[in-house]
DNA sequence: TATTACATGTAACGCGTTACATGATTCG
DNA sequence: CGAATCATGTAACGCGTTACATGTAATA
């Protein structure tokens, strides 16, 4: 009946609307946080699959009037939506092919502008420091007692736990190309940017 | 003159050149081995980005014909396309957003089939382990030496040790998971596929 | 007065995938 | 005799991005 193609943010609408009913707005803001961290999607393009995802059954929508507020249309998932969402999930999930912009420009280093890459590898090394410490903090705060969480729970902690390992090894990968290409201008005077 | 947009195949592309002239057919075999190790593309892309790349003058091609097979059209980069990659490292590489489908499914655990989302699980910590190993044989043939390396070898050993670090982070996170989540129903006794 | 939060969309375009298309040679 | 390797493409389509479009209410 209804096909499941590659359709990739539409599952992860479906999870979201399983945990919550929300309106396109809500799902941007979610977008932007918890679900965010490792899935991005801007709004226009959520208010589309919305849209093509309710024709498909898989969700509906209800108009809610708000007073001092345009109205909202708040999506639930439909029985149908919840059988799309066990069927995917009994599917094996394809690898995901490596696409590093950023690896590349490692690799063409000797083509470029070293200091420029090299101070762009020290940035996202912050970067990558600034999510971390984000993550454990929300780990702590959200999940105090990981052995007291139910299977809901621990699902999120889990996934919250990938989001830690992989900026962990991002870091660790930055450093270690710093280490390795870096004539590390910044230990003796001059400090540009980061990394004291 | 020449806009640079996203376009990130062409500076995969301008970096694979710029280390060895070659055909569309050898960069197909290249994004299928190393340098596929961290961007990947299909020989249709290759070829259809390659004649757009021509076109605005950042590579050359010549016809060579062969013996026994078919003709080849070997692509050079110009000089332009030294420039444009030089200028390209020059800025900062936008920070790729996360997008996993696999992390959309395992906080959908409680909605899914759990038994065959652990399998799942288990069977992606394979496959961690298979690329891993993949790496560090390569890592240890190639690089024996990594302090006799020269600029443009620990370039590509860094990157190579970027996936060493992605795959382990990978695996890392796949064990915790079934650890969290898992029953664990191949401890004891009946094992399915992985995991011993 | 200006920006942020709330709220929902349309249109154009580009990158990447899948399917389709062709044809010679070599190896099992 | 069929499959793999060598070699180069075209066409259709989908997902995602960027730019455009509109309007109210609260806050700084």
């Amino acid at each position: 009946m209804h096909i499941l193609l590659g359709m990739a943010l539409e599952h992860a609408i479906l999870v979201s609307l399983a945990e919550r009913s929300a309106s396109g707005y809500d799902l941007t803001r979610r977008f932007d946080k918890s679900i965010g961290h490792f899935w991005k999607a801007s709004h226009q393009q959520i208010y589309k699959v919305l849209g093509r995802m309710e024709t498909a059954g898989l969700v509906a929508s209800t108009a809610v009037p708000q007073e001092g507020r345009p109205d909202k249309k708040v999506y639930v998932i439909t029985d149908e939506g919840y059988d799309a969402l066990r069927e995917w999930s009994r599917e094996p999930s394809p690898i995901e092919p490596a696409r590093s912009d950023f690896a590349v420009k490692v690799r063409g280093l000797p083509y470029g502008d070293r200091d420029a890459i090299l101070a762009d590898v020290a940035r996202r090394a912050e970067a990558h420091r600034e999510r971390l410490a984000y993550y454990r903090a929300d780990a702590a705060r959200t999940f105090p007692d990981v052995e007291a969480l139910d299977e809901g729970q621990r699902a999120k902690y889990a996934v919250l736990r990938g989001g830690i390992l992989l900026e962990e090894s991002g870091l660790a990968w930055c450093e270690e190309v710093l280490e390795l290409l870096g004539a590390t201008p910044w230990s003796d005077g001059d400090a540009g940017s980061a990394a004291p």
